[in-house]
DNA sequence: TTCTTACCAGAACACTCGTTCCGAATAGAA
DNA sequence: TTCTATTCGGAACGAGTGTTCTGGTAAGAA
């Protein structure tokens, strides 16, 4: 395959830093101005180019009509989630209400792109409190996001309420046998066993975030 | 808050119809056309609505302007992470070059808010191999979120080298008198006390993303 | 040399597109 | 009724914009 000019590579990445500032193509002529180029022939041939490359594509007679094909166009969408509390072994987490998600308090969110929630709907997110969840690899202050739902899948990591003990917790689910073992995301650490019926399952984790500013 | 007309949100579901399919705006003969409006002016006139109630935003005079500000919309930028390796305890990061932010590999990237960089400059992201960082709170697969610096303020959270084991860790950076403490975020894990010499500052943490999924 | 190919400069053309103006219909309040 | 605000129709203006035409430059092959 043809490498690219130095020219063709500065529209390519005029065109991104454009379309993520803008969130919409650039003109002919704003590329022309933004990568110094004299004329808007030279802008069509080289977008012509471009386009016989794959690396665009264009709507032809259409203004702006320029879409990237690299994935890199499109600008991820963040999500606003949800920090409806805080989670620490001794409480039981905040349940979320339809009420969550229709009535966001922008005041209290964490936006994260999709690839973080899974694309799924039901996201909220909790903030930890104290270290007792060290031996899910969450510190005091970093945030959980956990999709509400109240079953898992083996393997999947869930923030669980054990009623024996009166505490949450965060581990891996696994069906053994007719008992269930929480396994701890650091290894070194033992599982816990447990009866179903001692189980709650309250929400499924999905991302840890922490910020170690 | 007053609600929007019929016409209006048929406005606007257009427009989220048109951008997802063709990824640049509609212009206001699309909108007509696709909407089954009488007249541009109309167009314009409930776009100047949806404009005043903050539901899109408007470039004028440019054709195609249009940016949806809700939905998949209100969101803060994100930028683009570039990772450029792993980090292992037994081996040296990788060092981000000028190169690094300027040609950026799109491929392998994650996308964060600014919240999470802090607004940094020279931001790059190394995937955690192995469980030897589990001290740092961060496990087998994780992204660790770095600023490109060899210098650490007492407490920052920082990727350093020790030339005597030859080894990479994360740890909390504190001066203790002529030596230099690195703590670890696990409260219950003992600290390395080394010689400043000893030490090689290679970045510091910013955030940490755990994928639980 | 001559021919070919790739790339560029400038200008012009025709269509696209945002904007605006004038007027009308409609609805609600006084 | 009359007044006012809102919404709409139709048309036109002018700037924005993609395209194309003509010609030029540079490099390489025949």
């Amino acid at each position: 395959m043809k490498s690219l000019s130095t020219k063709q590579q500065a529209i390519l990445e005029f065109l991104r830093q454009f379309i993520r500032d803008k969130d919409y193509p650039p003109s002919i002529r704003d590329i022309q101005l933004g990568c110094k180029i004299s004329s808007t022939s030279v802008v069509d041939y080289n977008l012509k180019a471009l386009e016989r490359l794959g690396h665009i594509r264009r709507d032809r007679e259409v203004s702006r009509a320029i879409e990237l094909l690299d994935g890199t166009g499109r600008r991820p969408s963040t999500i606003p989630v949800p920090i409806i509390g805080t989670i620490a072994a001794g409480e039981p987490i905040p349940v979320p209400s339809a009420d969550t998600w229709s009535n966001i308090d922008y005041d209290n969110v964490v936006e994260v792109t999709e690839e973080m929630t899974g694309g799924k709907a039901q996201v909220y997110a909790l903030r930890v409190k104290g270290d007792s969840m060290i031996d899910a690899l969450v510190n005091d202050g970093d945030i959980v996001i956990l999709e509400a739902t109240h079953s898992a899948a083996d393997g999947e990591m869930v923030a669980a309420w054990l009623k024996d003990t009166g505490e949450v917790t965060l581990k891996r689910f696994y069906m053994d046998g007719d008992r269930v073992r929480l396994q701890p995301a650091n290894a070194t650490m033992k599982p816990i066993f447990t009866d179903p019926e001692n189980l709650e399952i309250q929400g499924r984790v999905l991302t840890t975030i922490g910020n170690r500013g």
